[in-house]
DNA sequence: ATTTATACAAAGCAATCGCTTGCTAAAAAT
DNA sequence: ATTTTTAGCAAGCGATTGCTTTGTATAAAT
């Protein structure tokens, strides 16, 4: 047999009367194809890896045929980090969105403690990972590599936007003794500890995003009083 | 041009003469082309990643032709899960030696004091992910994905001895009140720390494998007096 | 009514991939 | 001295890959 073989076979090939399937107004709307391709792709980037998925296989599990991802992306570089600018979007906005839900409900002119405010961004943090919908941050942390120097710095951007808003809490936490250390350091450290579990965690077997909330400040904090 | 072409050009083929260069008796000893391979297959998957490396570029980081790596292994797979076996025993060895040191130095009677032992523990795998030829552990803990099923379970056998040792410490720093929390989860969370590593750890910025290790154990462990 | 933009499908090109086959030559075992 | 084993090289097969080109059915704009 030839080495090339159309995408398809001939007798599976979708029934003559061509073209794109019928659309009504409303549901054409928007980019909700290319939406499709980036849920996609975020997830057959965190099963099986970058390297390892086809545009092929992205392009079948969007309903499309093998050329047509390209139509929306210039290359298999850019759905990855469209996958990536899209997840860390998300995540600030859910994080910030996280800190003032916190906050608001407390009386006019209190603030968070240091320590509820980390156990809020801890909280957000494990949702993000472990969450439903949680593939996007996962490829970000682990394809790092196989993005390329370009759009390594605009991720890395959107990166430092989502961490920055950790420091002064970590700083106060330091301040008030309850954080031992370089605060710099135990932000490494950290987001490490966090972003593992997404290579052990079990929802089934394993506790409660809230019982790791818990179990996570009990291991970094100390008392105050 | 024809998509199929010998691996070199002609023009660059090896000196006719053919065969294997000569070799004295001393140097060939044992399955040091073996070892090559390995080695040079661990410093690529860990750059490149599995996937994006081919047998071709791990055979000529070894100075061979493209077929020769499936003379020593069956297929590509295997190369990776002699990475990580390899990998995963000396990581063990080193880690059993760096007990014993530790132990021996003191009087008869005394045993290390189970922060004492932490300490040498964390340093001791901060050596294996950070230090000189440390290419194959993190090859194990980002590339577990691209194993089979059957290999996984070997490969697991070996992660788990190494990690044994960590629990009777763990569970002492916990009945002495240095560390709270149920020890399973603060393990997970304290190799999630130290493997994050890998991702950020530059030495000639970052601090020295000692103070990254007094970071850790300040960050984890609690006073006891 | 015609043009233009959108959103694909169909087909396939050129390169690369993992791996196999068939061979050679030195070294070790007999 | 002969056989066997070890360690490769050379060549290339068949499949898959990222991506391009071309065509075309629909909807929106003119």
């Amino acid at each position: 047999m030839s080495p090339f073989r159309p995408d398809v076979p001939i007798d599976a090939a979708p029934k003559r009367g061509r073209g794109r399937p019928r659309k009504t107004a409303d549901e054409r709307d928007d980019g909700n194809r290319r939406q499709a391709l980036v849920r996609a792709a975020a997830r057959l980037f965190r099963t099986q890896g970058f390297a390892a998925t086809s545009t092929r296989d992205i392009a079948a599990a969007a309903g499309m045929r093998s050329g047509s991802p390209f139509y929306h992306f210039d290359n298999k570089e850019a759905l990855l980090a469209a996958v990536m600018q899209e997840g860390m979007e998300s995540a600030t906005a859910r994080q910030a969105a996280a800190m003032v839900h916190a906050t608001v409900p407390m009386k006019r002119g209190h603030v968070l403690s240091a320590r509820e405010a980390l156990r809020v961004l801890v909280r957000n943090h494990l949702e993000v990972l472990l969450g439903p919908d949680s593939d996007f941050i996962p490829v970000m942390l682990y394809e790092w590599r196989s993005l390329s120097e370009a759009q390594r710095g605009e991720v890395k951007r959107l990166k430092d936007g989502y961490e920055a808003v950790w420091v002064p809490v970590l700083q106060a936490l330091r301040a008030s003794g309850e954080l031992q250390g370089d605060p710099a350091l135990s932000r490494l450290m950290i987001f490490g500890a966090l972003n593992w579990s997404v290579q052990w965690y079990d929802p089934r077997r394993n506790a409660s995003l809230d019982d790791l909330t818990e179990a996570a400040l009990q291991l970094f904090l100390k008392e105050n009083e």
